[in-house]
DNA sequence: TTGCTCCTCACGTCACGTGAGGTGGC
DNA sequence: TTGCTCCTCACGTCACGTGAGGTGGC
């Protein structure tokens, strides 16, 4: 039955000595006596209890938890549940670090392709980025409809040239126009563009967005905010500021 | 040209009021101008700062990180070089939660299935866990050093068998014993083992540790702490406390 | 005038780290 | 006696959250 002082603990278990000071005043481990002259003097069951102590510690249990798990009588399912909570939050954590370990890696990617690195572009990227998945959706229903209806135009074309059968054709020409039109509207009232001049959100006009030049991510506009002309990067449109919440 | 209040600019954002005046009083995010009431006022500008502020926070980025990005005139290098480091950090970060993740998994394997769940019980897992690659590492010189001799006494049987040639099987014996011996002194020097009685690692007498009765992870000594004699857990020997700073 | 929003202290969170100034113990 | 270790304040870290008590602005 050998005793420890605080330094000797500490070393022992490869902490500081202001760890198993602060142990102390957390109550977790309350040395066994004290010297004369004031000093913590630890006994083999402190240090077994510090050994148990920094194990858990290194699974990440909170103070708090720990002084539970040491005080508990009762053994078992209170242990077992202490320390599922502590998996959920760990996984979670985990999770967390790998979206934003995720996004900064796209930010990288996006600056360099962007080739000029600025603030204005970080903004840029962070409205493209953030809104990436309702832009994704927008275009997901786009296509989901427009499979149907090209599905009806080959086989239209096919009958009509293999067999002589028109009226398939006829249906489709006369689905897809009204097709047309309805998805048209649905998509540019769901698009936005972001002016590459004054970095603003604007939505063109139907008309204009419509007939426009576009690639698979631009379009060419003018910005409803500076003038500006030129091809912009799409984004989804934000939620109606004005009948949201109230 | 539109100015915004404390409150607007947090909901627009996603973050709350008082999150917003931190950002003041950090510095990153001074209001344009202030009502004559002493409100905060901000702008258009300040909106889309904020913006990005909110962006690079998501990324996990230090205050102090984004107000260098921020306040960076010249925007190429700085910048990419505080997302490396950022990058860094994340996967590091993402390293330690995965190996607390293990040890805790580790843990209530091992409490699964010692039955019985206490805070003695902890200790002794969290004993053989934490030297458990110490262990790993005697285990494995004992094994690579067997393997030339186990190849050297199979080849010396068949050849005594099958081709009457005697002097492999002999030599066998020869390197054979020498090596038992130098292996089990050097195996249990650095082993001991774990009293399920009084929970001290300690060290039985060679001979004992020889003869005993074992199985793959535990062995039948007599604890020379408190003279418990059962199946006791190995575990990796400490470094001798003696000569170990000093 | 009445709610609502915003203001500034000031303190709490979490697990320690970092001095400062003093002292025990070999 | 001299280092070394240990002691207790007290404050710092990090990005806010939480009241308290007061007030601006519609």
């Amino acid at each position: 039955m050998s005793t420890y002082t605080t330094g000797e603990i500490a070393k022992l278990c490869g902490v500081t000595v202001r760890t198993v000071q602060y142990y102390d005043t957390r109550g977790i481990l309350v040395p066994t006596s004290l010297s004369e002259g004031g000093r913590r003097l630890y006994s083999d069951d402190d240090l077994r209890r510090m050994r148990v102590i920094c194990f858990l510690r290194e699974l990440g249990l909170p103070i708090d938890t720990i002084g539970q798990i040491l005080e508990e009588e009762d053994p078992g399912s209170v242990i077992e549940l202490l320390l599922q909570q502590q998996e959920t939050v760990l996984l979670q954590e985990i999770d967390t670090q790998t979206e934003k370990l995720e996004k900064l890696e796209a930010l990288r990617r996006e600056l360099k392709s962007a080739g000029e690195i600025s603030v204005e572009s970080i903004g840029d990227i962070a409205c493209t980025m953030t809104n990436n998945n309702k832009l994704k959706k927008v275009r997901r229903t786009l296509i989901l409809t427009a499979i149907p209806v090209g599905i009806l135009e080959i086989a239209g074309i096919l009958l009509w040239a293999l067999k002589g059968v028109w009226w398939v054709f006829a249906l489709y020409v006369i689905v897809a126009i009204p097709w047309g039109i309805v998805i048209s509207r649905y998509y540019f009232k769901n698009t936005a563009y972001l002016c590459p001049q004054c970095h603003t959100v604007f939505q063109p006009t139907f008309k204009e967005a419509f007939f426009a030049r576009h690639t698979p991510k631009t379009r060419r506009v003018t910005c409803t905010h500076c003038g500006h002309k030129g091809f912009c990067v799409e984004v989804a449109a934000e939620d109606l500021p004005a009948e949201d919440k109230q």
